[in-house]
RNA sequence: GCUGGGAUAGCGAAGUGGUCAAACGCAUUAGACUGUAAAUCUAACGGCUUACGCCUUCGUAGGUUCGAGUCCUACUCCCAGCA
């Protein structure tokens, strides 16, 4: 039998990734598994990106499928993924992943496995952290702990708490990292833009999204009683508007023009870094095939379904 | 016109005689990252470079000093107050 086929497109954020996936998708049957760790959420649109129209009559799985506050993780997206793969499959049509969550990505096409070994665990009478208590401990403090449970991981960056907080908890559980070569072949496509005009989509961007109502939307979760914690957490847009209004709305008077326009310039050079990140992400992984425009991508999806 | 304050690397901003190519923040660039990943962390960032090496910098031009971003003089520009 011939082995199954999936498209990716991945990119930095406002690469245009989307239009390419539904303009394949509609060459190809397809459908799109947006691999977004942040449209997952309803109501988190503007700042997300989240475009429903640019989908036209192509079908899209993955977005909209939690509520904001609760939390979603990348085994979460992984699980649903495959079993979308597999109805599409099932259905004879293109699964066509789209999404600039790199980690998402990664965790398909290598096809990550959670396997715990609870024979690994050392016995009871070491105390186990939960992940709240761990969070609320400065990084000396997890460093000794990681090192009293002596973990295996010795590519642990020891200064970074969220790496740290993850080993402790593997090494309590008995997680064990591997990896299950998958039942299907992808071919993955990145949007390679020039930096300055990334830059320039970015900035744009923004400056729609305060025209398209993103502070109302940003106030309207706040007042739904949306934890400012969890939007802090959700990063970049979200959590600098959200500091933003909460800040505001203490100083009453309405909005400062200054500080509006000093907080818009730190939001566009977070989402610069951020696509940055991005990146440096993609660039690891030397079987991504990056693109310049929209018809080298199909030439190379057109060698790839032959 | 007078008086006071100021001019520092792409920007903001420390630095008041030596250890200053110059703190720090921002921007920028590179990198790491398997259950928070739009998160989190690391590094570079005047030039040449393998460099703890050399060269050129702190408005401009001179001066004092063994030594000046730091002191003196003149000039240019900016800001504030007075006329």
């Amino acid at each position: 039998m011939e082995k199954r086929k999936i498209i990716a497109i991945v990119g930095p954020t406002a690469s245009g990734k989307t239009d390419w996936g539904v303009s394949i998708a509609k060459k190809y049957q397809g459908e799109i598994i947006s691999a977004d760790s942040r449209q997952v959420y309803r109501q988190l649109d503007i700042g997300t990106g989240k475009d429903l129209n640019d989908y036209g009559n192509v079908k899209y799985h993955l977005i909209d499928i939690c509520d904001p506050g609760e939390s979603f993780t990348m085994f979460d997206w992984l699980k649903r993924a495959r079993l979308i793969i597999d109805n599409l499959f099932s259905r004879d049509k293109t699964p066509i992943i789209v999404g600039g969550t790199g980690l998402y990505v990664q965790s398909l096409v290598e096809g990550f496995q959670l396997v715990t070994e609870k024979f690994k665990v050392q016995s009871s009478n070491v105390k186990k952290f939960k992940r709240e208590e761990l969070e609320g401990k400065t990084l000396k403090e997890l460093q000794r702990i990681c090192l009293r449970l002596k973990t295996d991981d010795l590519q642990l960056d020891f200064n970074n708490p969220h790496r740290v907080i993850r080993a402790i908890e593997r090494a309590q559980s008995g997680e064990i990292v591997k990896k299950k070569k998958p039942d299907f072949e992808v071919l993955q496509i990145a949007v390679d833009l020039p930096r300055e005009i990334l830059y320039r989509r970015i900035d744009q961007r923004v400056e729609n999204w305060f025209e398209e109502g993103f502070i109302t939307e940003v106030q309207e979760l706040l007042n739904f009683g949306v934890d400012p914690k969890w939007l802090e957490k959700i990063g970049l847009e979200y959590r600098i508007l959200a500091e933003f209004l909460l800040k505001n709305q203490r100083t009453e008077g309405g909005i400062n023009k200054i500080e509006f326009e000093e907080m818009k310039a730190r939001m566009k050079f977070a989402i610069h870094a951020y696509a940055r990140r991005q990146l440096t992400w993609f660039r690891r992984f030397p079987e991504i095939v990056w693109c310049k425009n929209l018809q080298s991508a199909r030439k190379e999806i057109k060698k790839f379904l032959k």
